[in-house]
This record gives C-alpha cells, structure tokens and sequence, in this order.
DNA sequence: TTTGCAATTAATAATCATTATCATTAGTAT
DNA sequence: ATACTAATGATAATGATTATTAATTGCAAA
C-alpha cells in the first residue's frame, strides 16, 4: 500500500461518492491483489483480521454492497454458497471453474454474447445482462485447492 | 391426479429406486403443472397445503433434493434467494427471465453450447455442466407478476 | 484549527433459505 | 399380518447476509 496505490483508491472512491474511510480502503487494497481476484467477503475479513486490522464482517458486507451498486467491483454466485467479488473490469468476461482444483479462468466470447442478444430479440425481450459459468475439471489432473485467472479467448 | 397419471408416477419413482410415498406423489403432481413450470420449495409447500394436503416444509426440500439426485428435476438459482426446481426434460435448455414480470422463457442454442465446450478445450478444461441465465424485459412492457414458458429456438 | 453533523462503523441481533435431528409413522418384501 | 428399514413432520440448527443502533469519524463550513 504504497503512496500512490492509496491515491488512486481515494480518488476511486470519491469518484463513485463515497467517502474515504478505512475500511474502505482495505476492502478496495485486498480486492487489488491480482494473485486472488475472485474472493469472499468471509475471505477478505480474514485476511485483514490475521493482518491485525480492526474490521467488521458486517462492513466488509455494506461496503462490497456499496461498490457493487457503484459499479466498481462485480459480485458473482459460482456454485457452493457463497458469493464472490472481484473488482469490475474495463471490459465483460465470464468465468470458467474447475471443479477439482477451484482455478478460475477468465474469458470473453463473442460469439456467445452475439447469440445472448439474439436469443432474447427473438423472444421480444430486452436483453440487460447475463450470468454464465463453466463447470469443469482441468484435463492431465490438478491438486485441490488453488484460484488463478488471466482473460483470455 | 387420475389414475393413469398415478401409474405414471410410482413407475417413475420405482425407476429411481425411491419409494412410493404420499409426499412424493404429491410433489411431483405438483411439478406436472405445466402452467408454472418453474417453481419454489416454498410454493410448492404453499400449494400443497392451500389444498389441505399435510406435508412438511423440510420434506419438500428433502424430495426435491431426491429427485434432483435421481435426475429427475432440475435446480436452478435465478437470481433473487430461492431456488426453483422443474421436471427435467428429455434436452437441455436455458433461461430467459422478465425482470419486470416474472415471465421465464426456455431456449437451447446450439452455438453457444458449442461454443461454451470450446472455451473449456481451449483452456484444458473438460466442461462437466454450465449455469446460463438472461434476464432481461419484455418489449412492449408487461405486468408484474407472471410465469410462463415454453421451449423454442 | 475547531466545530457540527451526517455518514459510517463495529458489534450484535435478526432474517432467510435450507439442512440436520429425532421420535413417530408408513412402505414393502416376506 | 409381521418386521424392519426408509421416510416423514415438527422443530432446532446452520450459514450467509442484512438490519439495528449506539458510538465514531470524515469532512466541510466557520
Ligand atoms: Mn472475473
Ligand atoms: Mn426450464
Ligand atoms: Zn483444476
Ligand atoms: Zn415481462
């Protein structure tokens, strides 16, 4: 958490209208790491309570809600109860799972978003988003236990 | 619930290897409505006991969970809490759901489903099932409060 | 800088959907 | 009809998430 990282979260926040506090700031820092990118509100409590920080389950809860609504962070249903956030990307990509190792692959498929719209014009709908996941297992084997991403396809 | 859909039933049941018991039948008459295909644990418990029938809340879930290992019925998790189980159909399909009225809408497109094993190849994933729900709002407006459906495309 | 106050937080109680327990009842093969 | 196991219903328990509330804090006006 240097300088200028703690910059752009305060100007992130005050984008959207939120006011800077800690507990803000510390979601937006774990939300951050790039080596967990899909992450719990559970997860993200634990991670700042083993790091001695002073925070509430409940407010890590609002304020994921918070930067939900305010477009800066995603929030996903992967199958097993509970939800997970990641911060909103520039651009749309859904998720494929392994069911066996939990890796998260990141993709984004034309093709599949086309016929989306389509599939909704031709019932007279409105398409206004989606919810897609792939459900898989890594071919050659995987050890349980892990969580990367990279876009992709 | 004449006799010849009774018959239906326990072959259906003994076909699982599940028991012919009086909440089973119950549930899956229930299930049979093809007005509301698409229907909550609750509902389901609603319906039953508007009707006079007695049956517990727990044995709902506990069948509907049954059937749904048997494969039988499909469970789904629109957005919004609950899940809505259907009678399984013979093909697969997926949802288009009114955000404004409720209405559900079933396709199946085969290029997405190809599409969606592509993805999972190219990322040496072997895809084992998906989740895919559009939700959306019907032109032309419409009220509130609804459910329907009917494969297509 | 202080001050003032609405916004925010932490702790905890409350919800909601779903599952686990367990004593009682009901299928079913013999 | 009997016996034995599976199934049920009532209710307690769970797990995730939200609501409540008294106390704290960000922040802008004075
Ligand atoms: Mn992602
Ligand atoms: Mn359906
Ligand atoms: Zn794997
Ligand atoms: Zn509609």
């Amino acid at each position: 958490m240097n300088m200028e990282l703690k910059m752009n979260q305060n100007k992130e926040l005050k984008k959207v209208g939120l006011k800077v506090t800690h507990p803000r700031i510390l979601v937006l820092e774990v939300l951050q790491n790039p080596e967990k990118k899909h992450i719990s509100a559970e997860e993200i409590y634990r991670i700042l309570r083993d790091r001695g920080e002073e925070i509430g389950l409940a407010t890590i809860y609002r304020v994921l809600n918070q930067f939900d609504d305010a477009g800066i962070v995603d929030k996903h249903h992967f199958d097993g109860g509970k939800s997970v956030f990641e911060l909103s990307d520039t651009d749309h990509h859904d998720h494929l799972i392994c069911l066996n190792c939990g890796k998260v692959i990141e993709f984004e498929d034309k093709i599949i978003e086309r016929c989306q719209v389509e599939v909704a014009e031709r019932n007279m709908m409105t398409l206004t988003h989606h919810s897609l996941y792939l459900y898989g297992t890594c071919i050659g084997g995987c050890t349980p236990e892990q969580e990367t991403s990279s876009p992709d396809s």
